[in-house]
DNA sequence: GTCTATACGGCGATAGAC
DNA sequence: GTCTATCGCCGTATAGAC
C-alpha cells in the first residue's frame, strides 16, 4: 500500500465518521502521523481524497451490476441476486468506502460530481432494466417500477450502517435472510 | 410561525442540502435575511438550531410508534401497514427534517446526542417488538428479527429522498405499492 | 518526502450602539 | 431586534529549508 493510499484510507475512515466538511486537513495528517502540510506531496487537495474514494467504488459498483445484467445465462431472480451479494460483500469489507459513497458525494464539485452522478444514474438504469424486464416475464409482481427499484436500492445502500452487527449471522445466513425478505417479502401466507 | 421557527426551517433546509458543517450561520442568517449577528437574538448556538430539529422530529417518531404499538385494536399486519404510513406522511411534508434526523444528527454533542440516541433506540425496540410477536403468532415469517428490522426502516428511513419524484403515483397508490413489496416481496409466485 | 512558517479567509460567537 | 465591529481560532493551501 502506497503512502497516498494510506492517506485515503485513512481519511475515507474519518470522513465516514464525522463527515467530509468536519474533518480537516489537520485531522488527516494526524491519522497517518505526518504534518497537514506534506499530504500535499501525496494528493492536490482535500477534494481530491474524495474523487478518489467516492469515484472509485461507483466504478466498481456499476461495472459489476453491468457484467450481471450482460450475462445472458442469469435469470432474473439471479441477477438480482447477484446484486444482492455484491452489496453485502462490499458493505463488509469497506464500510467506511460506502459510507462515504453514500452520504459525502454532495461535497464534490464540478467534474468530479457530474461524473458520480452519472454513474449513479447508469447503476439504477441497470437496475431499473432488470426490474422492467422481470415485470414483463412475469416474474415479478407488477407493481410500480419505481418503488420496486428505490425500495430494494434504499435497503441495499444502507447495509454498511448495520451489517457490521450482525454477528450472530454468518454471511451465507445474513444472505439467505435478506434474499428472502426483500424477494418474498415478511408476511407468512397461510393459504389453505 | 415566529422568527424563531423560520430561522429553524432555514436552517433545516440548508443543512439538508449542504450538511451541517458545510453551512455557516452567515449561510443561515442571508436565507432569512438578517445579518449572523442577529441569529443569537433568537437562539444560542448553531447547535440548538440542530437540536431543535432532530429532537423535534425523532420525538414524533417514537410517539407516533409507541401509540401505535399500544393500540390493542391493531394487528401486527395493521400496526406496520399505520408505521409505512407515517414513514410516508412525513418523508412528504418534511423531506429537509427527515433528511437531517437521518445524516445530521453525528454532529450532535454531549447531552442532546445522548437524548436522540436513546430516542432512536426506543424507535427500534419498538419496532422489533413488533416483530418478534409477528414472529411469534406466525404472521411474520420466521427469519433473523434483525434483518427484518433494518431491511424494513431501511427502506422507510431514505423514503425523503425519492418520494418527492413520485409524480405519477398518487400517495394512496405509492402507499399500497410500497406495501405490497416490503410485507409480500416483489417475486411473483407461481404456484400452480 | 517531511518539516516549519505563514498567508489569507471564513468560522462561531460576543459587545455594545441604535 | 437588528446592526457594525471585532475577537480568537481554525480552515486549506503554498513557499522554501533540509
Amino acid at each position: 500500500m502506497t503512502r497516498r493510499d494510506e492517506i485515503i484510507k485513512q481519511a475515507g475512515l474519518l470522513f465516514s465518521l464525522k463527515g467530509y466538511s468536519a474533518v480537516s486537513m489537520r485531522d488527516i495528517a494526524k491519522a497517518v502521523d505526518i504534518k497537514a502540510a506534506s499530504l500535499y506531496n501525496h494528493l492536490p487537495s482535500k477534494q481530491a481524497i474524495l474523487e478518489a474514494i467516492v469515484l472509485n467504488l461507483a466504478n466498481t459498483f456499476v461495472n459489476h451490476i453491468h457484467d450481471v445484467n450482460q450475462n445472458p445465462s442469469f435469470s432474473t431472480r439471479q441477477k438480482l441476486s447477484e446484486i444482492i451479494q455484491q452489496h453485502i460483500d462490499l458493505s463488509l469489507q469497506q464500510p467506511e468506502s460506502v459510507a462515504v459513497l453514500n452520504t459525502e458525494w454532495i461535497h464534490l464539485n464540478g467534474e468530479a460530481l457530474d461524473k458520480f452522478k452519472a454513474k449513479r444514474f447508469t447503476y439504477e438504469q441497470e437496475l431499473r432494466e432488470i426490474i422492467k424486464n422481470g415485470i414483463q416475464e412475469q416474474s415479478i409482481t407488477k407493481r410500480d417500477p419505481e418503488v420496486i427499484l428505490f425500495s430494494i436500492l434504499s435497503t441495499l445502500r444502507t447495509l454498511n450502517l448495520w451489517v457490521a452487527k450482525r454477528k450472530h449471522l454468518t454471511v451465507e445466513d445474513l444472505k439467505a435472510d435478506l434474499e428472502t425478505i426483500l424477494l418474498y417479502g415478511i408476511i407468512r401466507q397461510n393459504k389453505s
